[in-house]
DNA sequence: CCAACGACTTGAACGTGTTCAACATGGAGG
DNA sequence: CCTCCATGTTGAACACGTTCAAGTCGTTGG
């Protein structure tokens, strides 16, 4: 069994994240962590390379919950445009209550050379993941839709998703309202847009940038089963 | 006259941009600066309240250097398609040398929390002057377009533009090689969604996406004078 | 029971950004 | 010439993230 080194391990994590949320990521130091925890510093950075890497343990559990969230809510959600605002939404709904010091995660996420960074080869597989759910939302939809775009779309969506973040990150509002608004002025045109790549004209434009998509996509390729949703664990 | 203080500060910036280009923003410390100036550590204080305000000298810098070099290479270009592109491509231009430490400072500037932050209040001065010339590439172009559209363009323009910053730190290809290129097939495509503007369908689609953006629009209305591009210091 | 090994734990020490009380300088007013 | 004050300047000291040589502890093989 692994036991003492699993229990301390996710001892100190708890701990450091009680404190990141009572206090905030700056203001929190390894010292107090490693007090607060009753371990000593050389301790958590066995387990932890680094202040950071502790995040990473927060982001894996955030991603988790928004990946069951997410599945749950679009249970009987059959519109493209709307499912992908359910998934938006329940991202929304997982992460205010880290609203605080998330951002400050997010920020040193931002960092090329950091290991966290969402287009770092290091957490490729977190990405994958987090990919994994427009993929799902995408091809769960029963709307018609351009073989084209539907190929690019869960890409599209994620980027999409980057651009909440960073909207929600600097939203201020009582209980993010505004981030849940842009959501939901932006799934109308999502979908107008989806129905517009009916038409010849509005569809090759499209394709064009479904290929720039494609050719300069920070993601490689990825599987596209055509997912039944299934609440599984992986 | 302020020469002493002026001189010193001038000697530390200077200094400090030599060392940042040499060794990387993260690996140039303040006692390195300090020394290689001639000065003490506190001296650096003095002047600068902290490393990353070593780097608003710099932001400033490279943002005027954008501005002349946009101007310039505006003029004679009437498309405004291709005038928005001009933008973004001697931004590419000026910021090149910096790539390796600018990405560093872009990833500070990120944190809602710090000054340099482009959504910060503390920089909307910055903002402004970087929204400015987006302005001027707009109102510069003879292109027929949608007054609400042309209206939120620059603001969309400057989003995009951040977008573009975003890759481009993530960008390892040759002379940024793959930067160039995102921007020159996006060209053709904002050409034809301005044309697209046009129709009533697309119209309509437009318009929401423009009230969407002064709603949630990050930076408050500037003043829109139909400018005739000028490089008379500002 | 012992020895040895690996997993786990410790806290002092290092390098860093930053602060601060003290000092230097140089010009204005007496 | 002296005093005073603002401006500039200093380097030791602090708090932090991080490292590491040394230690403890439980388990395994003899």
């Amino acid at each position: 069994m692994d036991s003492k080194g699993a229990a301390t391990r996710a001892l100190i994590l708890e701990t450091a994240m009680r404190l990141f949320q009572e206090r905030g990521y700056g203001k929190t130091t390894m010292r107090a962590i490693a007090e607060a925890a009753g371990v000593s510093v050389g301790n958590a950075y066995y387990y932890f390379a680094s202040k950071e890497q502790l995040i990473q343990g927060f982001y894996d559990r955030l991603q988790a919950d928004h990946l069951v969230a997410a599945r749950l809510a679009l249970v009987g959600e059959t519109d493209l445009a709307r499912r992908l605002g359910v998934v938006l939404k329940t991202w929304l709904d997982v992460a205010e209550p880290y609203h605080q010091f998330a951002a400050q995660f997010f920020v040193t996420a931002a960092d090329p050379a950091s290991p966290l960074s969402p287009f770092s080869s290091d957490s490729k597989e977190a990405r994958d993941a987090s990919i994994e759910i427009q993929v799902e939302a995408v091809y769960g939809a029963s709307t018609k839709i351009d073989p084209k775009l539907r190929e690019t779309l869960p890409e599209l969506a994620w980027l999409g998703m980057m651009g909440l973040v960073l909207y929600w990150i600097h939203d201020t509002s009582a209980g993010r309202a505004k981030s849940y608004k842009l959501v939901d002025q932006c799934v109308p045109i999502a979908g107008k847009v989806v129905k517009l790549s009916r038409y010849p004209v509005a569809k090759a434009m499209i394709r064009e940038v479904a290929d720039i998509c494609l050719e300069h996509g920070i993601s490689p390729r990825i599987p596209k089963p055509p997912v039944r949703p299934d609440t599984s664990a992986k």
